[in-house]
DNA sequence: GGACCTAGTTAGGCCAAACTAATTCAAGAG
DNA sequence: CTCTTGAATTAGTTTGGCCTAACTAGGTCC
């Protein structure tokens, strides 16, 4: 089991990612390259030498795209749990914002040992999500799955709570901040615009209400009614 | 200022490190070789890119070593203080002990950015040592340099204080903790074996005294007197 | 002064991970 | 069933960081 590559480990990450939030279960070598930031070509290298590594950490098929192992698998839960472990960190013990954390946890994920990774689990109370809701796996690779649905799945009127929202875009994370669209919060739909025009949310319990674009909305999760917390 | 690799700043970092603590300016390819575990050749052949850098971060001459320029000591202080502040952060916070931060903040050195080495800095209250005693620069470079001398060179009954003990040797650092002689010990020398024989240290205010080997003792440095805060 | 040793350098290669440019495939439109 | 086109692969380079093996500069010793 000699050490993997950064490289590697992210490949494996993006292709968890990509795999888990899409419908199709094999992930196109365009997909990974947009979201790795590289070359098709230099997608396709890689491919080749995760699929012909032993253990084999991905299934490749020439033009039909990959899945992972359960070899790869375990390893792209491992990078994930390491990096959301760090985000959340950041944000607990060192006062990061939740559009701060990515950057930073993208570069540390490859970097900590297994031992600081238990002192942070430990030292957090083991948690279960990271500041932008995502699931935290547990150090044998198990993640919890919720039903959510994104927040343009959600039917007018339907009360709800924000539970995950996308962290790649700090960007867009400040904006939902200043519009108390963060985690946890109590929001209904109503009104949505047709032809992929703006969503109408409110937030429950307020007369606020924001019109979000579809791009934006579309990188926002809802769990159907309240957060189970009483609110304060 | 493109991004520097992590093998370069691992060069630069040991070009300071032997540099300082040996008495000839220069810094000879083996003793680099040994210190980063890497081929003679592999040495010989970094040292003239980085010569050729522009800014050039050092001052190679064939057959002569190395020396820093003032670019490339700035590199290097810059990673001695996200190593230090690292160190002292996992020991502080994590509950790390003074054996096992080494190799850690040898990982993490290179991947920590400017804002996180600030928060830390800020958290810690800008400490000026780390968990070894060694100085740990600030943002701008700065270094405090202290009088201290080695132990071996310490005089029969001169009281002293451990103020610096080598990061290198975990063991070693696990030894020295099981016997008591950690950070600003009181010490004094009660015995010097000839032909380069043990030591003997006493811990002052104690009975207790240790016969150290010499190779030990060279990992240690001290400061003559006590080290200003009374003792409890 | 010549032989010898050691530290240091050169030469030549390897591997990982990227790139560009050229080519090939797959799948839908007609 | 063929054509077209965008996606994907191949081929060929580059760069960085390391390696081994072979050679050389310079100091030591007789
Ligand atoms: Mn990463
Ligand atoms: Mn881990
Ligand atoms: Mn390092
Ligand atoms: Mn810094």
């Amino acid at each position: 089991m000699t050490t993997l590559s950064p490289a590697v480990e992210d490949y494996l990450k993006a292709i968890y990612e990509i795999q888990s939030e899409g419908d199709q279960d094999r992930v196109s070598t365009s997909a990974l390259a947009d979201c790795l930031g590289v070359a098709r070509a230099s997608v396709t290298g890689m491919l080749k030498k995760l699929n012909a590594m032993d253990p084999k950490l991905v299934n490749y098929i020439r033009y039909r795209g990959v899945q992972l192992t359960p070899a790869g698998e375990k390893i792209a839960l491992e990078v994930l749990r390491h990096h959301r472990l760090i985000e959340l960190y950041l944000s607990e013990a060192l006062g990061y914002s939740w559009d701060e954390v990515h950057q930073e946890a993208d570069n540390l994920e490859h970097v900590i040992s297994e031992d600081l990774e238990d002192r942070i689990a430990t030292l957090l109370g083991h948690p279960q999500v990271d500041p932008h809701g995502a699931p935290i796996p547990d150090r044998d690779g198990n993640i919890s799955r919720r039903e959510e649905v994104q927040l343009t799945q959600l039917g007018i009127h339907q009360p709800a709570h924000i539970s995950r929202v996308s962290d790649h875009d700090p960007a867009m994370l400040r904006y939902l901040q200043e519009l108390g669209l963060t985690l946890n919060a109590q929001i209904e739909v109503t009104e949505k615009a047709p032809f992929s025009g703006p969503l109408h949310i409110r937030l429950i319990g307020t007369e606020i209400v924001h019109a979000l674009g579809r791009q934006v909305a579309d990188y926002i999760f809802v769990t159907l009614g309240s957060t189970g917390r009483k609110k304060s």
